[in-house]
DNA sequence: CTGTTAGCGCTTTCAA
DNA sequence: TTGAAAGCGCTAACAG
């Protein structure tokens, strides 16, 4: 009798032929309360609702999607979780994608662009009804974001975006952001102020590059080749880039960093070469990341609405999810000056 | 004209049917190439692959998963995406997940046991082959989890574990971790230790406390209850507990906090209240957030292997999955002393 | 080696 | 208000 006990615990899922059948009705009935949209005698439907409960049934999402032809999840393709900023914004698509009924698929390209194919191929593979991506700094082109369009794939990117395709983009005013910044340490006296940019493909990158550049000539100040140097976004390479910067012997009253890891890299640097932070060189960085306000000098920084940014990207996508005819745009959204002791 | 037009383009997507239709073979033999374990001609076989390339097939997942009855989809529920430990451990949940062929389907519970609730619900609706859970901090009971158990549902524990279900658990030696670090603190010259400890309900609460009064009892100093205080994690926690503890006027030269977070909190009030750290009270934390390297002073802590618990919760659940038979485990991983110079 | 057939669990006409 | 039946795209006997 032990086997039949094992039977019975491997019972299968109960399906809405399993409760039709416990109440000797049609599985049509059992669907039509499961829908109720429909008209249901009050009574049966009842009955039914109390047997769900009684057999703890679960509807089958993949029987429904199938037959539904959607599957109400969204894939997201993010270049890592770790990175503050998207920690954050998924964090902003979840709780939106939850609140509108949808699920996310979530995948991690580690900043290479093969894991980043393979990562939408497997996500359409599960049928999601859109994508949500955020590209990997190693994509030199675009053609995998082009083949999405062809086909007619709801996709929103976020944060790094890049291509001209006919895709809804939600990122920050990084000319808007960088300018601000820039121009908030000429008031406070710097003329000879280096930039370390980010990956020369990604838009955020370039556009930060201009609001710098705009701040200086708004300024008189002439643009300097030698004080920009572009980085990769990692705190080792902040360091790098700030050893190579010093080594160049320029004079340099202040630096500014694309990002905040970059721009920690920087000031450790700094501090072991025996540099005053900001007297003898002022620090500045962009994304305020949490560590921002724990180190010492605090880093004077541009925050992002990382969060916001998710929510705006998530609600964007399953708008058009809805309504394919719904028109690409873009959400550009506003960056704040974060004054702290660095600068 | 323009109707046809738009027909065209909302081309539905091509199945194997229509790929066996243009072959003038049957959809078996197309699904056999797809298999590609049954014997199939050579020669159909590279007519079918390169019609699928052509026609830019895509498996449809929904109803393999629907036949097969299983979905290759991990669902995961933490408390939030940007708590620093949670996005390490999802980023090797992700990364082990999808090297062994699974999709990894997340959601928060934002520290909220209802959303909790409703996560899980969502999840198995999904009909994902199993469950990976980190609980929230205020699931003050499990009974959710032991339905799941009732459910026969393959689900691993991870870091906030509770409870004495028959599911495997994965977490760092909590015991041995705060042991390590009172002992160091000792070491240094401490006695009158502090210890602000996390939400009563997670059992790494409470290893911590066994950890320290172990301890403490081992080098002859006796515990004092109105050094222990609970908090809930956050840096405005860790605030107000090292405020309530400088107002009861207690002899106190060390503090050890249950997490960073908790930790960064105290250094700040004890900077605000004119201590010096660690001269006139000495700070140590436990996880090892990006943060503590940055702060000043550096903060002392416990370093977990964050990512190394996503790779092991992952792999054991997918063992699980695989093998329904497969024993519940306890994988419990090393912490590491990280010395900076707060402690 | 290949085709036919019967479902997987659910929704949704169409009739009654 | 309900039931019968077809079918979503795919897999896997079974038969040839």
């Amino acid at each position: 009798m032990v086997y039949s006990l094992n039977i019975y615990e491997m019972k299968t899922p109960v399906t809405i032929l399993d409760i039709a059948r416990e109440l000797g009705i049609s599985k049509s009935t059992v669907s039509r309360v499961l829908q109720n949209t429909y008209d249901v005698n009050p009574e049966t439907r009842q009955k039914v609702l109390d047997k769900m409960q009684q057999m703890n049934y679960r509807p089958n999402m993949m029987a429904r999607n199938l037959k539904k032809g959607s599957t109400s999840v969204i894939g997201v393709n993010i270049p890592a979780f770790d990175i503050p900023f998207y920690s954050q914004a998924i964090s902003g698509i979840q709780n939106e994608a939850a609140r509108q009924g949808y699920n996310i698929l979530t995948c991690q390209s580690n900043e290479d662009v093969n894991t980043e194919l393979k990562n939408i191929e497997t996500l359409l593979a599960s049928q999601v009804d859109g994508l949500l991506i955020s590209i990997s700094k190693t994509a030199r082109n675009v053609m995998h974001l082009l083949e999405l369009q062809r086909n007619n794939i709801p996709v929103v990117l976020f944060n790094r975006v890049a291509g001209q395709m006919d895709f809804s983009k939600v990122y920050v005013n990084d000319f808007d952001g960088a300018h601000k910044m820039v121009n908030y340490l000429i008031g406070k006296g710097h003329k000879k102020i280096a930039h370390i940019a980010g990956p020369g493909n990604l838009s955020l990158s370039k556009n930060r590059i201009e609001g710098y550049k705009a701040s200086l000539k708004a300024h008189g100040i002439s643009f300097a080749e030698e004080l920009l140097i572009e980085g990769d976004f990692s705190f080792a390479d902040g360091a790098r880039c700030m050893n190579e910067l010093l080594d160049r012997q320029l004079e340099i009253d202040a630096i500014f960093c694309v990002c905040d890891s970059m721009a920690l890299g920087c000031m450790q640097v700094l501090k072991q070469r025996g540099y005053r932070i900001p007297k003898d060189i002022a620090v500045a960085g962009y994304t305020n990341d949490p560590a921002a306000e724990y180190v010492d000098p605090g880093l004077t920084t541009i925050a992002q609405p990382s969060y916001q940014i998710g929510v705006e990207a998530a609600a964007l996508l399953i708008r058009k999810i809805k309504n394919p005819a719904y028109p690409r745009q873009d959400v550009i959204l506003d960056t704040e000056l974060i004054i702290r002791n660095s600068a």
